[in-house]
DNA sequence: GATGAATGAGCGTTCATTCAT
DNA sequence: GATGAATGAACGCTCATTCAT
């Protein structure tokens, strides 16, 4: 499965598609850097570009980290979105969630980072950018929730809201972590596996269940 | 339960507490404003000393940062070892652990954000940082996990790491929407309360199996 | 009376005047902005070109500035000739210089504007540029000064450059003053009366000698 | 007479008067490049400080001409006001103005030609500004007018506002020729009297009356 | 120890100019 | 001739750090 047809793919290097190398860029140098050690010329280098180029297409390096959030959120949404539609049950949903949330940054850990990374800064150093995409991105697992707790599947006293941090941040913090480890300790498969495990049953064994992980 | 007397305590201007004023007022300013945006003169405004007198305590502004860290994660551990120690069970101490955990965001959400957001940086602008002090606070939790496993309680099949990585995550993700929300959507001890369910039984109702948070 | 068809004739967008429409277009723009501030693309925006059709036309910005003084100088200087060529006395032309000075003013205030304005630091931004047509302009000025004081009529004892320096300078400070001012507090006609009484007979009131201007 | 104290005065190094250090560089670095041209580092080498030590001062680069007009006009003002005090007569006031502001000329060259040159612009980046230094300089010379056309001595059909712009004119622009001038085609005190005496009886010569400047 | 004025390296951004189409 | 996307040198300004007092 491709989440998308992503940063990694090294276009043909025609007229239209500078802004997305610019975006590309910036997804490689940020991960590598941080967003405040990167200098613009360091993506503009790595683009290809000259550092002029790179304020034709955004307004300045904010609207660069801006832009790139929500261009690639929108692509993993809607890829996301496209994956889920057949699937029936929220219990099978949820495990597909996670499975593609996993994929997503195996397939692109240097977005993953930049995104799981510089997210967490983004409330601070844009005062008023709420980061839509990622509400949405967590809209799609309250939906799985609801529609859980509504069918009577899953806990309906657990809050929603509640809920669908736990689950993303379990994800996230493993993300992250695959991502920066040098040695990774698991595969994202089994990871994938591991999580929906808990999310479904929890850790305490009970008498007679045995896990029943995929 | 007061986990430590905390930044907020406004100490006798006496001579010996600069570095803790220092360390306090980081603290504050980086929360506000994120650790790049913060200015050391703003820090040195906060806590009452002159600009250079910053640096009688600490080598530079990633030093103050680092040194925040683990002077304050130190205190963190000692105390959460503390609270750990007459309790018997690995259920009864992870419950423990959430607890704790959230308890430490209700008292000291700038701390908690500094330490959560910045830390997540720590492994940009700091190449050779490995943070120590978060390890042994993960650490905390793997001995949990380890009992648990060892005697049976909790699921063996899952990875310890992983695990770790997992409740840690939630807890985090949870801890943060927390501090930045305006309108708190739960309350911390609700959400205590919830997350361990989870980590113990999952999400999915079983039959017959009422969720038992307290 | 019209000096010249202007920069405010919307000229037909044929294919001839390009050169003509970006010096109109550099004279608002200019007069808008100052030069410095003034980016080449606003004139060719203005001008309805391409930036780069402006490269076609003129060497640099620079010469942009140096070739509409150039050119409008010229214009200027040939409407104030052909202005003055029947007048007999030095000072009836002395008085009619003043006319048509304001009257320039009054049509082209934008005009005017940037060639008083941008003048001034022409001899700082071009270190060789003498404004050649500046001189010319005062040479008409110089001309009628020498012949008056040739025929006795003006005071021989004065310094005809000095004397042209200061007719000018009153003359531009008023228009600069009129151009910049939002209420007008007198008009041009008064203005050129009242100047050209001045310098005729000074303010200061001779027993007898009621004010004979116009 | 000295004007005041001067940005000629090399003032000991001592660590008050940086401000003032600032200011007289700027006054000859503007003088040699104009506003726009000069670069902060060449101000900032020229008073022997470094590129921040400016921002320690003044706000930005504007800050530094606006600032640099509002100081000096200041001086200027307050020894044009100390050296009219004792002076009776309008007309000894005037010619004792105009020879105010050309010694002025003379002693401070550069000095003069930025307030002349770049106050021309200031109109012009600055929006707002409205250099309420200046106008109080030119209040001074429209309180002479008045009081010259209130006693009767000068012809009280000339507008005063467009007197004293005439008057300031010509001063101007004798000023700036002479200071841009590099031969020197008058000294200014010749150009004083001559000026007070067109100022006075204009330049048309009348039948008895020599000219009687002093 | 404490101060805070001074430093100057570093970087984001602009915009006159070019040149492939 | 005309275009306008691309260029990259240039510069204003910031702020972590130093050091004379």
């Amino acid at each position: 499965m491709r989440i998308h047809s992503g940063g990694l793919a090294i276009s043909s290097p025609g007229p239209k598609d500078k802004r997305r190398r610019i975006h590309d860029a910036a997804v490689k140098v940020f991960a590598e850097k941080g967003f405040y050690n990167a200098r613009v010329s360091d993506i503009a280098k790595e683009a290809g570009v000259a550092d002029g180029t790179i304020y034709l297409y955004f307004k300045n390096k904010d609207d660069l980290l801006i832009s790139l959030f929500e261009d690639r959120m929108e692509e993993i949404i809607a890829n996301f979105k496209a994956s889920l539609v057949g699937i029936d049950t929220p219990e099978a949903q949820l495990q597909r969630f996670i499975t593609l949330h996993l994929k997503m940054v195996a397939d692109q850990p240097r977005l993953a980072e930049v995104l799981t990374v510089e997210l967490r800064q983004s409330s601070k150093f844009m005062h008023e950018y709420r980061a839509p995409g990622f509400r949405e991105y967590l809209g799609l697992l309250e939906d799985i929730i609801a529609a859980g707790q509504g069918s009577g599947l899953f806990d309906p006293s657990l809050h929603p809201t509640l809920l669908k941090r736990v689950i993303f941040g379990a994800l996230d913090e493993v993300s992250l972590h695959w991502v920066s480890a040098r040695r990774k300790p698991y595969d994202l498969d089994r990871a994938a596996a591991e999580i929906w495990s808990i999310c479904a049953h929890g850790l305490v064994r009970r008498a007679g269940s045995h896990a029943e992980n995929t």
